[in-house]
DNA sequence: CATTATAGCGAACGATCGTTCCCGTGTCAA
DNA sequence: TTGACACGGGAACGATCGTTCGCTATAATG
């Protein structure tokens, strides 16, 4: 039988398709998310897996196919991380606790290089692709509101926020440490004092919902 | 004396170089919020513009310095509209006031086209040029907060918000609006709920920081 | 063993890129 | 009228783009 390269279950130096082809699109991420897809070329790109220009084409038949592959993996990517209800984060116990999960989050997100790319990647091609689009809202909106929105109710039946519309208060907790987020992609040299900024407005929002009284 | 385009005081059909310079301009920040710098050629621009691709080089002397007259332009248009004191709007005189000037604030804000390609220009060029990113950083982040902390600060002083850190206040408030517009600028055929997303936001945030007791 | 498929390479193709050159036209000053 | 000059058009340049071709070496197949 012929080596399969689509399972990539050979062995040794040789039938490891499969590895150079996620060794092409992990360069792809790299230079589409400094130079969009337009402003990256296929010369530079080989030469960064170690390739010649041409032998690119005996994984991907044209530059095209490699954004929608990359495209496919990112929303792969992303469903597996933060699509399945078991992947949600456990209900923190305290006040604390929340802000201590989303310092922690937050550390993650702004730190993993790849989650990194990714986001400036749907930045730069959110207005050209209809997928991008897509899964730019999910990355910077709906994604961790959805999340948030479940965290939240969970800690209301603890009795640890004030009752209130768990779905609002998501919204308004997770947009504005996506703003801080966003800031860390562009201007990486601010991260700390972001860090500190998410950190003060989690304090404050965590003050302005807590439980009062009984 | 020679008709000066520099100043563009010429009329009739002739020496209309500094219109001309503007059309070019105002073609290319609609190209660039669509395909990005780099996936602009000279020639559709200059045909956008009704002209034969070598006279754009009367107007400007390469691509790039297109880029950065556009550039210098929308920092300009920036500074301009948001950067003086006097461009403040005043301060509300009742909590609904203040829901009413931040929809009429974002209904423009969403609708005027320029203002709209602009955020997808530096959406797209963020990563790749310097000036973009700190341009990008005030559209996206600080120009709002800073703009809206004055306002709280004397909402505060008037009593219609309870003492707080208006800066914390202004950054809670503004960045989930912030969302919600690129969320505009990306699905345009989502601007009116987002536009009710925004609304039902005020009036919570209001709700909730409104000045309470005597 | 011979055969076949895989994956790499350099050369080269046609298209398109930004840019330049040269020429024509209309308008102004002298 | 005659230059000078701003402005536009079309042809063409060299560079670079995505892509294809033909070749070689290696490793799995039977």
């Amino acid at each position: 039988m012929v080596c399969d390269r689509s399972v990539a279950f050979c062995v040794g130096g040789a039938c490891v398709a499969k590895d150079t082809k996620e060794r092409i699109l992990a360069a792809a991420l790299e230079m589409f998310s400094q130079n969009g897809y337009a402003g990256t070329n296929i010369r530079e790109l080989a030469g960064s897996v170690g390739m010649g220009k041409s032998s690119m084409y005996r994984h991907f038949e044209s530059k095209a196919e490699i954004w929608n592959a990359l495209l496919d993996e990112m929303i792969a990517y992303y469903a597996e991380r933060f699509g399945s209800p078991e992947h949600l984060p456990p209900v923190p116990d305290s006040l604390e606790g929340l802000v201590a999960m989303t310092m922690g989050m937050v550390d993650f997100t702004v730190h993993d290089e790849k989650i990194v790319m990714t986001r400036k990647v749907l930045s730069i091609e959110q207005f050209r692709d209809a997928r991008a689009r897509e899964l730019a809202t999910r990355h910077f909106l709906t994604g961790l509101t959805e999340m948030f929105t479940q965290i939240f109710a969970g800690m209301m039946d603890k009795g640890l926020l004030r009752q209130d519309d768990s779905k609002m208060l998501a919204f308004a907790y997770t947009a504005p440490i996506s703003a801080l987020i966003h800031l860390c992609d562009r201007e990486p040299e601010k991260t700390e004092e972001a860090m500190a900024q998410i950190e003060a407005f989690s304090r404050h929002f965590v003050k302005t919902y807590q439980k009062t009284g009984e």
